[in-house]
Parts: structure tokens; C-alpha cells; sequence
DNA sequence: ACCTGAACACCGTTCAAGT
DNA sequence: ACCTGAACACCGTTCAAGT
């Protein structure tokens, strides 16, 4: 993933400066949200005209692009070689539900963006190795891929809302919602939900998935219960 | 849902308004996608000025909640007073699916917005009457809405992206993706993802949690099976 | 009660011009 | 090669004014 060496300073100074913007852009995110994010301020918080930046990025687009891979980076760490394939899956949804909790307003972007760059390819063809390590055939890391990333990014999703980050936040604040004459459901259940609480649900939605997964590997279909 | 009657034209007509300039909203999201929407372009469309709609929503984000409230109408239709309640749950979340099929544009307001207007929270108390009948307590249901509105709302964004349909698609479009020299994972996998695939992958998805449901109510735990 | 038009403070992006 | 400043065609929203 790095050749170090023959690095100049000013010989590689594009893609640096790219990944300066990038951070930049990323920190402005996580601090006034994703919707007050303009080329014009990031500009002015580089201390450079804004136009500057078309220079680095084609447009808007594309510097969000490069966002999303700073964070698709963050999916990766901690992961430990030696663990066997699916500890090492496991590890990497867990990163990217902690995507969610440390960037919530740029978790939008890993939920909506696709991931078209080379850097977020080279990351799939990793993830899409390990399944194959694990001892899934095609069809089978494709199932299960899509399955956990579904699961993983709506529970990201999840956690954004429950820490009221999103869009324009008003009215009812569903994290103390109290009206048992009208909503006795919404009510009993509304404590349940609370921040505090996503972990354990989040681990389970996992458990249930890679209790699958260690089902079919070991030859047994998905209602060998039954 | 509703009481017809003593609703003549002109009294009622705030309500049918706002009803009328949600669905108008809808259809120009379906046709140009939600980045184009703007109060002014709406305006325009309805055949009135912009600043008209800031009598009938606060603002763009009261009407996008205008908007979401069409969607989540559209989750409960179909459904069967008399079917169990686990089979009405499944259909819940299959229409939630659909929604991201026929509105791919309109979907990420499902999945990024929180539900806090009077009519998304009478939705969530009529699904949370669900799971109680179905035989859950308040901290299962918790967690069984928390597990299947993850993976649904996960899923329904994967379906929106596989159309092509996210903001500012360019360059890789990964349903045609082919280099195994480079990415010999990315490419084995990649034709199992399409969208044609994506049916099965999810009713196979929501079966696992709905096996789960079914099991923790004869009173086995998640891994009887062990 | 409902709608308008001008105005304010912003956007993303293009382009010709500077060094 | 890199940066700038003016300009274009837009935004959401406020507000005083119209009927």
C-alpha cells in the first residue's frame, strides 16, 4: 500500500497536497456538519482562493470522493494479520460502524457514495480476499458482503440519528420521547434505543450474521435448525 | 387513518396544499433527483412563486418531512389485518425495500432523516403494536426494529446505488467492472451483485433475522443451535 | 389570508488573466 | 505550474408590500 522513498518534497507535492485538502475538508465536516461544507470555505480555512482547489479536484464531487477515502482508510486499522479471516471481517464492520460514531456527519458519505476510486477498490478487493481466506466461493462473499454491509451501514445510519446529527435537527427529540396516552408503544420502547443501548443490539445483528456465516461454512444451510 | 366528511373544499384546504406540493416535490425527485430540488424550481412547477411555499412549510427540511411522510405511507400499503404479525412485519420491511426500488432518489431521505412528524411517529406506533403482538417484549422489539431497519435501510441504499442512481455518478461503474488482472476478487464477485441478484440476496438477508425472531419466540436463544 | 418581488448572503463552476 | 478575481447562473430565506 506505500513505496517510501524517492518522495521529494516537491517532486510528489500533487497527491500530498490533495490529501491536505481532503483532511482539511473531513475536519470542517466533523465540525459544522456536512450541509455547510463549500468549496469557498474550505478555500478560506487552506488560507487559499477557493478556485484553488479546482486545481486539486475536478469538483465538488470528486473532493468528497477523496473524503470518503480518508475514512474508507480508518476501515483497515487495528486489523491484526495473523487473526483468522473471519475475526479480521468481523473487525472491519466494527470499524466501520466506529466510522459512524467518530465522523458522524461525514458517515453519509461511506452509506450513499459508491465506491469508484482505485483507494476504495483496492480496499473491496481486500475485504472480497478475505471472504475467499474465510473459505467463501463467489457467490457466497457476494451474498454475504452485501448482507453485512447493508446491516453495517444502516446501523450506521442508526447511530448518527440517535446522536441528532443529521440534516436540520427540530421539533421531537425522539431520545427522551414520553407520551404513553398517545404513543404507549413508541414510549416503552424508546429507552430501549438510547445511545448506550446500540452496542449490544449492534453485536447482535453481527452474532446472527457470522453465526450464519460459521453455519454454511461448516456444510450446514442457513435452517439446519429446524 | 382518517374521518371524510365535514371537509369542504375551502376550509380543509391548508392540509390538501401541503399534501399537494409534497407529491409535486416527489415526482420532481423521481424525475431529476433529490440535489436538483430546490424551493424556487418547485415553485415553478406548482405554477406559484417560491417564497408561496414558505406559507405552507417553515422551510425546505418541514417540507422534505412533507415529503418523507408520502414514503412512509407507502410502507404500510398492502398490508393484511388478518395475516400474523410476523408476516406483516416481513411485508413492512419488503415495501420498505420497494420504496428504494420506485423512488431510488427520494430513498436517502428514508434512510438519512429521522422519523419526528406527528405521522412518522403514528407509523413507528402501529410497528411497534406489531412486534407486541407478534409476541415480543418492549426490549425485543427494540432490538429486532433497531436489527431489521438497519439492514433494510442498508440494503435499500446498496439498490439505490446498483441503479446508478446516487449523486454525481462518474468514472467506474462497478456493475460492468472487469480487471482481473488488478482486482481478480472485485471482478469474481461483481456479477453476483447485480441488480437482478439483489432479490434474493435480501429476502435471504431478511429471512436470517426473521429465523431469529421466530426461534427467540419458541423460547430458543440465538445459538440453540451450537 | 394568501401571494409577490426585491434583497441578502450565500452556492458551484468557468474563464481569462496574472506570476 | 499554480493561483486569482470577476462573472454567471444559481441557492434558501427574510421582509415589506401588495390584494
Amino acid at each position: 500500500m506505500s513505496q517510501p522513498g524517492k518522495d521529494t518534497k516537491s517532486q510528489r507535492r500533487q497527491p500530498l497536497e490533495r490529501r491536505v485538502i481532503a483532511e482539511k475538508a473531513l475536519e470542517l465536516i466533523d465540525s459544522d456538519g456536512l450541509e455547510t461544507l463549500s468549496m469557498r470555505r474550505l478555500g478560506t480555512a487552506l488560507g487559499v482562493e477557493a478556485m484553488t482547489l479546482y486545481h486539486h479536484f475536478r469538483n465538488k464531487a470528486e473532493l468528497l470522493d477523496g473524503v470518503l477515502e480518508l475514512l474508507v482508510e480508518e476501515m483497515e486499522v487495528g486489523l491484526v494479520e495473523s487473526d483468522p479471516p473471519l475475526k479480521r471481517l468481523r473487525r472491519v464492520f466494527e470499524n466501520i460502524r466506529q466510522i459512524a460514531i467518530r465522523h458522524p456527519s461525514a458517515y453519509v458519505l461511506v452509506a450513499t457514495r459508491r465506491f469508484r476510486t482505485i483507494a476504495t477498490l483496492e480496499f473491496y478487493e481486500r475485504l472480497l480476499q478475505t471472504f475467499r481466506e474465510a473459505g467463501f466461493n463467489a457467490e457466497a462473499s457476494a451474498r454475504y458482503f452485501r448482507v453485512l454491509a447493508g446491516f453495517v451501514n444502516g446501523a450506521g445510519l442508526a447511530e448518527v440519528g440517535s446522536r441528532g446529527l443529521q440534516p436540520d435537527a427540530t421539533a421531537i427529540i425522539l431520545e427522551d420521547f414520553s407520551d404513553s396516552e398517545n404513543f404507549p408503544r413508541v414510549t416503552e420502547v424508546v429507552p430501549h434505543l438510547r445511545v448506550t443501548k446500540l452496542d449490544r443490539i449492534f453485536a447482535f445483528g453481527l452474532d446472527l450474521i457470522f453465526s450464519a456465516m460459521e453455519m454454511e461454512l461448516r456444510g450446514l444451510g442457513q435452517t439446519a435448525c429446524e
